[in-house]
DNA sequence: AAGTGGTCTAGACCACCGT
DNA sequence: CGGTGGTCTAGACCACTTT
């Protein structure tokens, strides 16, 4: 049963298989696959090559797995225009989605070493550090962490965070996001981000940073977020 | 040797150290990884586990693989702001790199249907289909696919197509890309651009679709293009 | 308690790479 | 040709989820 010369291996049979199952609708977004030891009967293998397929489909976006509870067809992805200045909250409700954020943790802190060099900071300045997690449909698709500037926002810590900073700077601060300079690019999941989302640490990602300016031109803060890879696509209009 | 609770599994640990091994500058950019038997004899386990952390580091794009080589250590990643109109030419130059880009392939052939709706076509119209491959200092970094249409670039083939797109359309047509319609997000190599680029089928990827238009605003050409995931980072400023 | 995925062992054969 | 990574077998125990 290995794969002989010429042919296929086994494994990219099998991810096959169930990728046609799942654009064909038999498998719909959200649904549960077989478990791994029903998959390895179906296609008379072991658990180490249904899982080489499993990984491969998880790779591409198409399905994802749940700790321990399975693996299920992934929901169709969020998109994002970086040069529209739009927030998570719009964002989802526009595509017809359910946002929900929660904020994990909220403290001042002393400025991170890679955070201090966008931020223009010196060692030991203090921030605002927002740890945030970001759901759509109920899932978790986002971990967050906003390092807001002390001079720009203070006494930040005081509002609810659970929702749109976008609206707390503007209305608590008459600051608007104007501009930005983003970078992003396809990495894995650090510890904490894997924890809060749920994943696995060292899973696919995308790593998206983003560096606000206010109306005046001012650095308004920094924000670092680690999106599930299958969660999210980039649309940008040049004009 | 099971991995006990409250401590990390075994490949973590492993992962760990040879991350290490890299950010401290022991192993460098280019450099062999130990084979993989090697490895299982330094820490004792089985290539199964050693094969896990690899994956792993390989995910985050810290290493890649050669096919039946061995492992090696990711070089640093181009950038890209797709708001610039630049071309794949001038930004490795511009970033110290050689860049060579490759004719794979260059051909009329009716429209797929995927491209169709993008470029405002009829089923069965005609197009110019480029396939070619990008290197940097060497490595094949980019396969990509550029679909143009005849009304735009009459006998487009005639031309060399080894170089810059860009430099054709301006000299030979007048013709200059003004602005664009990008999408981007991770997902995993199809075979064609498995084979390509010499990495795995299924593999993880960044693909880019972008819809050119030229001065006048018209739709000039629609490409598509798979990244590999560890090569690329998009850098995006708005005013 | 039964079942799931997560981790791991200890092997094996193959195709392909470099020498 | 020897060594490499690519693929695969047939098990095992664990932590955790679900019933």
């Amino acid at each position: 049963m290995k794969s002989p010369a010429g042919e296929l291996p086994q494994y990219l049979l099998i991810k096959a298989q169930l990728q046609a199952r799942i654009q064909n609708g038999a498998l719909k977004s959200g649904d549960k696959l077989p478990s791994e030891r029903e998959l390895c009967a179906i296609f008379n293998t072991t658990r180490v090559t249904v899982r080489e397929s499993l990984a491969m489909l998880e790779s591409s976006g198409a399905i994802y797995r749940a700790d321990r509870r399975g693996w299920f067809v992934t929901p169709a992805r969020l998109w994002l225009d970086p040069t529209q200045n739009t927030n998570f909250h719009r964002l989802c409700l526009e595509q017809g989605r359910e946002p929900k954020t929660a904020l994990l943790d909220g403290r001042v802190t002393t400025v991170p070493l890679d955070v201090m060099a966008p931020l223009a900071l010196q060692p030991f300045d203090q921030i605002y550090l927002l740890t945030r997690l970001r759901y759509a449909d109920g899932r978790a698709v986002c971990y967050c962490e906003n390092h807001c500037l002390p001079a720009r926002v203070p006494e930040l810590l005081r509002h609810d965070l659970n929702g749109s900073l976008t609206e707390i700077y503007q209305t608590h601060y008459g600051l608007i996001y104007t501009s930005m300079h983003l970078t992003f690019y396809p990495t894995s999941m650090p510890p904490q981000a894997a924890e809060a989302l749920g994943v696995m640490e060292g899973r696919p990602a995308l790593l998206l940073r983003r560096l606000n300016y206010d109306q005046h031109g001012r650095i308004l803060d920094f924000d670092i977020e680690y999106w599930r890879h299958d969660s999210l696509r980039i649309e940008v209009d040049t004009h």
